[in-house]
DNA sequence: CCAATAGTGTCTGTTAGACAATATACA
DNA sequence: TGTATATTGTCTAACAGACACTATTGG
């Protein structure tokens, strides 16, 4: 009945986007990739740092998530990351040429080394930046502060009680390795007893020998048993005296 | 960079909708408002019954909730309902009328009694169903049965270590009430000591005076600290043997 | 043998769940 | 007083966190 009046499809719609927060260990730390926006008169916030996106091609795009993949291939060659949905955000300020609505996800990628970054785009159109400097002072383009800082909300409660950080590894990786990726994620240091018990019990890892020249001892190398999806652990990760 | 060969903004856009779950309970049983799709040959799913949505409007709605809230209050007058983003969905297939994305949200509302059900709608252009009756070989309009599966594993996973259960009662109400709306949502029982010990823990309730004649004994009423969001527990439910 | 990191063992406080016991209303 | 339900108390197993201890490498 709502619909009846304008069953011709008359109406203006709106302008429909996906954006993406990937994510990745850098230098040590959770980063997120940005790129720049074109310069052009006619091109909103011309030369500001924004999250990768943009339309959706309903000619190319068969669905959201095929958009997604597309705009994540294009921007970092990989191919099979973790993608996840974060939500949608639409009103008609956030975007200066007119009613809005864009489909937001997150993905996790490993340490990519140089397959992100080609030589040219040391002509400063894309970057990594580390999360810990992105505040709600941040300037990006758009609301992608907003929607960065919700995906990066998001992120940090599934580390709590998934496996998620393991998508942010290169395979074999060792339980240290994957414990300073949560500690890094976290901003917090976690027990390494307890860290080892849920990790094991959570049983999403394989063993895939030792991994010498890391340290003094060498370590167990792991790899995930399902990297589509992550583990669930029973409970959060909690320190006692809260 | 992407953009600029559109920069003129002339390509086509995808329809956009945004749909509501609307979960009460009803008759002892977590139910979920329905509406009849309207005949006419130019309607997709003539009679049909569907998850009330449709399309944004880009002249009342200001932005996706607020559109969502005014398709709330055209079919249940409630205006404070929680109401939650499950995400959205989107592609070629979804609507025949074209490329269309949704935006879904889920909404808690007390025992509406006839609020909900104006005379004139004994005329079943609405209705209240369980959710128990509702499986992948439903048969609602669109995708709307995944979209509504989506809604309740969203609710019943937070159920698990939220209070969102108490926005699906009238206030005040004790707690046996909102064990048993636990229960409901959970599919399974619940012990009556840990549910009360965890309940104040979480200290979201406060006292307002006992109620009378719901049994032998009167009950401690209670009402919501606050009812814009849920208290989060610490753990989830989780029966011992399992 | 020492340093450094990997990995394990032990202890303890907390708490959820099971279930028993008590409290309070109405008939 | 009896019955039904509300509310509280007790016990126990599970387990996370703290932290000490052992294991294994390279120098």
């Amino acid at each position: 009945m709502a619909r009846n009046p304008r069953a011709d499809l008359s109406f203006q719609r709106p302008l429909t986007t996906v954006d993406l927060a990937i994510f990745t260990i850098r230098a040590d730390a959770l980063s997120v990739l940005l790129v720049r926006r074109p310069d052009g008169t006619d091109e909103p916030y011309p030369g500001a740092w924004a999250l990768p996106g943009g339309f959706v091609d309903i000619e190319k795009d068969p669905s959201l998530v095929a958009c997604a993949r597309r705009k994540l291939s294009e921007k970092t060659a990989i191919s099979t990351p973790y993608l996840e949905q974060v939500g949608s955000w639409g009103d008609n300020k956030r975007d200066p040429r007119g009613w809005s609505a864009t489909h937001v996800y997150f993905a996790l990628i490993p340490n990519p080394g140089d397959a992100v970054e080609p030589p040219q785009t040391t002509s400063n159109t894309i970057k990594w930046e580390a999360v810990d400097n992105i505040t709600t002072r941040t300037r990006l383009a758009f609301d992608h502060t907003r929607l960065l800082l919700a995906a990066l909300e998001r992120l940090r409660a599934k580390v709590e009680y998934t496996s998620l950080p393991a998508f942010l590894l290169a395979e074999p990786f060792t339980l240290p390795q994957l414990q300073r990726v949560y500690e890094m994620v976290l901003g917090r240091p976690l027990d390494k007893s307890a860290f080892r018990t849920r990790a094991m019990a959570a049983d999403f890892l394989t063993e895939d020998g030792l991994i010498k020249g890391s340290g003094p001892r060498p370590a167990m190398g792991y790899r995930l048993r399902d990297r589509r999806k992550p583990a669930y652990f029973p409970r959060t990760f909690s320190p006692r005296d809260k």
